[in-house]
DNA sequence: CGAATTTGACCTGCGC
DNA sequence: GCGCAGGTCAAATTCG
């Protein structure tokens, strides 16, 4: 407890040093942005990795319990608009979730109207033969930071902790504090490499980043960069030049489904951004060059991560 | 004093 | 049906 307190007061005072990677788990693409304070195309295209599981991937784990469904409804990006109708009624009904969550009563008045509630639930709650409860397209990346709760230019409030069956590291929940706005993330310390924090952000944001650069710009939405990147460094959160190893997470010997177990099952069975198909070679990197023409258009968190020029593929 | 975080309890879904 | 693990709630606590 008070080492973690420690640690969060020390995220907000340094404010950080990392670099990411963005994965695709469930596609197989890894991006690794370096620099990211003053992130350059060139920087970031050279930097892209390939998962080692690229050109063969490994089955997803036939024991996860959502992939299935999350996969097949899920949208080649969290923000295209090629957004299944699965999708879409999936985020409705979260939304009826949510709301019947946030405006449920205290404990004292739930037990009261425990059953009037456990009618209501089982209304929401949908039949399992046909319907699984649907989340939000997820995505994640990784970044390899000294703090856990990266700047993201939202502000987010944490509303759980929970221990990680299998890691020493718990996992943090956090929600986007703007009073519409439903977006979670998660965070987590990869556990075999603890230099390694794991963000996966389910939902997207459908307002504007509240918090601003120097510049005027929301962070991540770079002037002249022709893309955004959402994790670009703001003034106060100077970000180091530095090459992220991927070695202890792809090499560990436990090498298994869930990637070496580097990442819980949810991260490759749930996290979007299908067809990202991010190569190494320099022929498939050219792909990724970003362009002058990049108009910044509001897609949403994905706009905010994945370079436009990685999604066009997938809109 | 309001906002944010912590943390134990509770809920839900899945596998056995 | 039971147990486990992930996810969420909300009272208590801490912080600014």
């Amino acid at each position: 407890m008070e080492d973690s307190k420690e640690g969060m007061k020390m995220e907000s005072l340094t404010n950080h040093r990392s670099s990411s990677i963005m994965f695709d788990p469930s596609s197989i693409g890894f991006m690794e942005l370096l620099g990211l304070q003053e992130l350059s195309s060139a920087s970031f295209f050279d930097s892209i990795l390939q998962a080692p599981w690229m050109e063969d991937p490994p089955p997803s784990s036939s024991t996860a319990p959502h992939d299935s469904s999350d996969v097949l409804n899920l949208p080649t990006t969290p923000n295209s608009s090629s957004i299944s109708s699965a999708s879409n009624e999936a985020a409705t009904t979260n939304d009826d979730h949510q709301h019947l969550i946030n405006n449920r009563p205290g404990r004292q008045d739930r037990e009261e109207e425990e059953d009037e509630q456990k009618k209501t639930m089982k209304q929401w709650k949908p039949k399992k033969t046909n319907l699984k409860r649907q989340r939000e397209p997820r995505f994640a990346f990784m970044t390899k930071s000294e703090v856990d709760h990266l700047e993201d230019g939202y502000r987010w409030r944490k509303y759980g902790q929970k221990a990680v069956k299998n890691s020493p590291f718990p996992r943090s929940y956090y929600r986007c504090t703007t009073a519409t706005c439903n977006v979670k993330k998660r965070v987590e310390r990869c556990f075999n490499d603890p230099s390694i924090v794991v963000t996966t952000y389910e939902g997207q944001h459908r307002h504007p980043s509240p918090v601003m650069t120097r510049a005027g710009y929301p962070i991540g939405v770079l002037p002249d960069s022709g893309f955004s990147t959402g994790i670009t460094a703001t003034s106060a959160a100077p970000m180091q030049m530095a090459s992220v190893s991927l070695s202890n997470c792809f090499q560990h010997p436990s090498y298994n489904n869930n990637m070496n177990g580097c990442f819980p099952s949810w991260s490759f069975n749930h996290v979007g951004l299908r067809g990202a198909g991010i190569s190494n070679t320099p022929q498939e990197r050219s792909l990724f060059t970003p362009t002058s023409t990049g108009l910044l258009r509001d897609d949403g968190l994905l706009q905010d991560i994945v370079p436009r020029i990685i999604r066009k593929e997938k809109e």
